[in-house]
DNA sequence: AGAGTCATGTAAGCTGTTACATGATTCG
DNA sequence: CGAATCATGTAACAGCTTACATGACTCT
């Protein structure tokens, strides 16, 4: 199983909406876990009938009404059961990397623009990461921070986010101005 | 679409049958896309009922027979337009971020122990992907390989396997020791 | 007035994983 | 003699994406 887990894991920090979940997933948890809406609220629906979380009817008067979630004693076993079993190795799975891969036998104009565009949007990440890491860690240093801090799960994964980010924009980067050159080099077909 | 165009990538480089395909995805192509054999056998056959490859049937007297495959025009045209879509965007998708997530609150020792194996296992490929990038650099240096060299495509998505491994090796050690000493210092549950 | 946000879902289709099945050859 | 390699698939299931559907409220 796969975004049950980490649904569960996120719900450990408080209740949560569908809805919010998937906003959220954006930022935090979103480092490395995505969902779409529709599968956030098929999952829930999913995790409540197996009693692994619980929902409470929040009635709203000037918006719709939601559904807060918390993970019950049940789905905390889930996750520590999750926790011991092996993890599946991880990889990288990326449009970007096909294209570069063949960028020497095909066109490769429209990749540079991609890996540019790519590049600006792993910056707004990282600044995103950064500010988030900040909040996080409140006043303390992040060395004192992750000795004595009690909740330092988001902020171990969110440093993860962070340098992968800044990876990959120092590789398009880099990757987008050797292709480039090249095309200045021998003519473009 | 997605495993076909990786698939189609790696056929550029010559002729591969699937068997081969599920190997090297190991390998080269596999720095970016996994797949299992069964999936492949079933994407090459769709992808010649859709013309997009050609596989002929090689006879061979000590082994099974098998079927090399390579792209055809269409199939390359199919690669050229997928080069100028618009890329999905990337994302780590991994275990053990879900597990470091949630290990402030369920137990520690687990998790640690996951982050040293997978430390191990990083650097390994950190070798692997090393002695392929000189292979394929052969006695240019890299800057010079780059400039002029043929084939790039295969080397620069290797690159990026490389410092993604080695991001990754690092922050597991780092994750690890953090935990660890933390571990130490209040007592275990 | 139109776009965007809050809020939740269903249904269909595509992609990926796991289990099962076969059979000869080579290596230790 | 047993395990691994070469070589290809089928079938069932689990997971993810895309399209469709609804409806009130808020901001520009």
């Amino acid at each position: 199983m796969a975004l049950r887990h980490a649904v569960l894991a996120a719900l450990l920090d408080g209740e949560y909406s569908g809805y919010q979940l998937a906003k959220g997933f954006d930022i935090g948890v979103a480092n490395f876990w995505h969902a779409l809406p529709q599968q956030l609220y098929a999952e829930l629906a999913k995790l409540e009938r197996e009693g692994l979380v619980e929902g409470r009817e929040v009635v709203q008067e000037t918006r719709p009404n939601k559904r807060l979630f918390r993970v019950t004693a049940a789905g905390r076993a889930e996750l520590e059961a999750f926790a011991e079993a092996p993890s599946k190795p991880s990889f990288i799975r990326d449009d970007l990397l096909v294209k570069v891969q063949a960028a020497d036998r095909i066109g490769t104009t429209a990749v540079i623009e991609q890996l540019e565009e790519r590049a600006v949007a792993a910056e707004a990440k990282i600044q995103l990461l950064g500010a988030l890491l900040r909040q996080l860690r409140g006043d303390a240093d992040e060395e004192e921070f992750l000795r004595r801090g009690e909740r330092i799960g988001g902020y171990l994964t969110c440093l993860r986010g962070l340098t992968f980010e800044q990876e990959h924009r120092d590789w398009c980067r880099r990757i987008a101005g050797i292709l480039r050159e090249r095309q200045a080099g021998h003519v473009e077909r």
